[in-house]
DNA sequence: TTTGTTTTTTAGAATTATTCTAAATAAATT
DNA sequence: AATTTATTTAGAATAATTCTAAAAAACAAA
């Protein structure tokens, strides 16, 4: 398996140590806001500063070893899942949660595989599930 | 056809001149954020201030008479078609433009009506198209 | 190693979209 | 007309992100 250092110079970037621990809570996390990567490592990391966090994942982003997502409470995510995935979005807990569908994801790339758009190169597509997860789904239940 | 005052009052807001007046521009606009709004009006209604538009916009929101999207400008856009289709989002220019295929909505809520998300209660399904329009379409190929 | 060059990090200021607050206005109700 | 309620206004406050300029680290050349 290969070392997070390694990843990070494959994608064709130096691995500095606060490459390694953003990326390294990256992968904890998931999904995650530049504000909780800093939130997470300020313990053992107490010199990160928050510019570097950004600096860091949009680094990333460039580099293709995360992308950034958009939600509802106005703030950037990032995701190091990179596959073709769905998302589930709580607007509750203001939370993504990866769907892993890939039946989902090939049948709406195959549909449009055969349908192209005229005037617009498609880069990806983005397929979000927004709703409300346990219990606060049974709540608005009636 | 309804006036613009009978949509707003038909969902249950007061018909003011602002709300008249943005409801129009939206229409006008399609797809906009808050600042577009006011920037639209500001020479024919030079007393609107911006947390008015918002209020407004917020308002209709809540009513459904349009969708609050996000995009990677780190903007909120709203969009007053509220009907179910899909989005097309060119990076290049931070710009919206619906894209009605009702055949890939209708193939993707088929899709997940027989696939119920565990603990998951689905309030809607937002398909993002994401690319670049035209002109620049045509630059970025190799 | 030393030197020079480039990249990355840092701290804090600047920017900008959105929200909040409290007063003023308008609309609706009695 | 008087009173209550909702909406608008202006500007201040907030908060996420970006920018700036200096310091530190990494790298390359000699």
């Amino acid at each position: 398996m290969q070392t997070t250092k390694e990843i990070i110079q494959e994608n064709g970037l130096k691995a500095t140590p606060q490459r390694i621990a953003v990326y390294d809570t990256m992968k904890k996390l998931g999904h995650a806001s530049a504000d909780m990567v800093g939130e997470v490592l300020k313990e053992t990391y107490p010199t990160l500063t928050k510019a570097t966090v950004y600096n860091v994942l949009e680094s990333f982003d460039e580099a293709g070893l995360l992308v950034r997502r958009y939600s509802s409470n106005n703030k950037m995510y990032f995701d190091v899942n990179t596959y073709d995935h769905v998302h589930l979005y709580d607007t509750a807990k203001s939370r993504y949660k990866d769907y892993d569908d890939p039946g989902l994801v090939a049948l709406v790339n195959k549909y449009l595989a055969n349908r192209k758009i005229p005037g617009f190169s498609i880069k990806k597509i983005d397929i979000q599930i927004v709703g409300i997860a346990d219990a606060e789904a049974k709540k608005q239940m009636n």
